[in-house]
DNA sequence: TTGTAGGCGTTATCAT
DNA sequence: ATGATAACGCCTACAA
């Protein structure tokens, strides 16, 4: 029972391993006979083909991948649906990977392109490193979803999928201006952020600007770098140093919906309320937002739509060498019950 | 540049591909000479090995895998976490793969076994296939967590790591009795599920039946099937129905934290308060219902120990071969503020 | 319709 | 310290 390969199929069968091999990959010319015999034995004998040794031998797949990057990725379960879907459809097959926070998605990228002879790649999330010689060794079409290409390795390297960060961000900052808020907080990216931390806060200072409001670096707190980036607790830590330090507040713009969450049990715990007191924001638009109470004034990505559009791009890439596209999408702003006009 | 292989790196290098194979494996008996001029080779033209190629070669691989059940699985990131941490100080590598609900994950896994030479699985959550075959055929040790396998392979299949769901669920409904209530609903898993669904199922009957409360059959809801099991929305419409049916209910008890959450908007919605209306418990104790508005009273897993001690008892499985183990972990009763004592 | 031969990129074994 | 050779399990020409 150790290990059946091919050839015991075919010894057990009294045909050769290529008869074997044509019924397991429905070649044409097998006799209907000799089909169902060998599928009655590989049955029996729970063989399955070892994917390495197919991997290896097969000049190319029909696989193409989607790489996540962030452990805690919160679109895992729609990027895997949404993947499936559009590769069954297209009769391609779907490999999913999560990259670790602390991989580098290039590498992983290369490594599971020669093990699995990938036909191309979706990035999903993450910002590409710098390292244009790596990039270059991906001799397949690749697309970037949800990362702004253009700000990291120039446009022409890859099509891409996203929506314009600075943009939304200063409609969610515009619209708490516009409920009355002068003295509105943020959560700003770490340290040396230079991806989307960085342009969020762009959009929240161009907000201000517009509004005539001048940024006051008090209210504007990085996150804590001893703790998982956009994340329930250090939305929360940051937003309870805030509110010790005194400083007057009457709004915070969270750069995830999470960190909002952990912003409003701050306030709650401080004795506070939400939208009374202090108004909260959040962005990605997940569905727990819409759950929470109150609910979450947000932005949402559709992301749906977004993951969708990155695999059209790439089957277009791969079938058509369709030339490179940068799709912006729009975020909606969620108008939920965590923001109220200023009563202060 | 296309495709380099050991062969090119050995060509260039002077040498044979046995001695780069060496020099990529740190395998000893290399002067520094080579070594040094043949990994600034690699460098040079980013050679990077197949892992097709290596792993059909490899009699056996040094690596194990965490195969994890459930699209939406909301332990994914503290999964790869500790997987990978408990790998490195073993020097193991680590494999991480979702498993999607339609698939069995005991394909999933016989197929990964072969290609990738696994030394051995840790399968966390779902329900194993009844179908024994196909166990035999997973030729390496193997771990449940948080499968209670004594119900579905029996215990002498292997080795497994889980809470009672019975005695947990019975547990925070008694909370929930003791807090006075007696109109108490539940939501139960979908129509035949035969897994935790049930077995929380049986701890609320139980519970009920200690403190003399006869179990009111109105009162207990099935999940809604054509939506994902023990999710927000299903947690809301199954609640949203229950209430518009009229019957008279204190209190609610959600399989999971994220029905927990969705029964509360559903509630919320209809003009009542949690928990001064209606109290509230979930299952999972999950961070977000610490940081829910009002705080989910809930059964805490204890995930990270459950996953840490699943580890433990593969490499003892592999390395020591170790017996067969069965260790229940207990959950704790996290007190929130979504249940209340009854005050109608 | 079926079979034979060779090779995918790597490593284990045995030699040198 | 290094190399030659075969083999891992499968698939693709080409042949019959």
């Amino acid at each position: 029972m150790e290990n059946v390969t091919i050839t015991d199929i075919a010894r057990i069968c009294g045909v050769s391993a290529t008869t074997v091999s044509r019924v397991i990959n429905n070649s044409p010319g097998i006799s209907k006979d000799t089909r169902i015999k060998i599928l009655n034995v590989i049955k029996e004998n729970n063989y399955v083909p070892n994917n390495s040794a197919r991997n290896l031998k097969r000049v190319e797949s029909d696989a193409i991948a989607i790489l996540a990057k962030g452990l805690s990725n919160p679109f895992v379960a729609q990027i895997i649906a949404i993947g499936e879907k559009e590769c069954d459809k297209r009769k391609y097959s779907f490999v999913f990977q999560i990259v670790d926070d602390a991989e580098d998605e290039m590498d992983v990228a290369i490594e599971l392109m020669k093990e699995k002879r990938l036909k191309g790649i979706v990035f999903f999330g993450g910002l590409f490193s710098q390292d244009a010689n790596k990039i270059n060794q991906i001799t397949i079409p690749i697309v970037a979803c949800t990362i702004d290409i253009k700000n990291s390795l120039g446009e022409d390297c890859c099509s891409s999928v996203f929506v314009d960060d600075i943009v939304e961000s200063m409609k969610i900052v515009d619209y708490l201006c516009r409920l009355g808020h002068e003295d509105i907080a943020m959560i700003a990216g770490f340290e040396n952020d230079e991806s989307i931390g960085k342009r969020r806060y762009e959009g929240y200072k161009m907000a201000l600007l517009k509004n005539g409001i001048k940024v006051n670096p008090a209210l504007v707190r990085k996150m804590k770098s001893n703790l998982n980036g956009y994340s329930l607790k250090n939305g929360y830590e940051v937003t309870k140093e805030l509110l010790q330090s005194g400083e007057k507040v009457t709004a915070i713009f969270a750069p995830s919906d999470y960190m909002a969450i952990g912003a409003c049990k701050a306030i709650f715990d401080s004795g506070k309320k939400v939208p009374e007191d202090i108004s909260v924001a959040g962005y990605d638009g997940l569905e727990i937002a819409d759950y929470y109470q109150p609910s979450l004034t947000t932005i949402r990505q559709p992301i749906g739509d977004m993951i969708d559009k990155a695999l059209d791009l790439l089957f277009d890439t791969m079938e058509k060498e369709a030339k490179v596209k940068h799709i912006i999408f729009e975020g909606t702003l969620i108008k939920g019950a965590s923001t109220a006009y200023r009563s202060v």
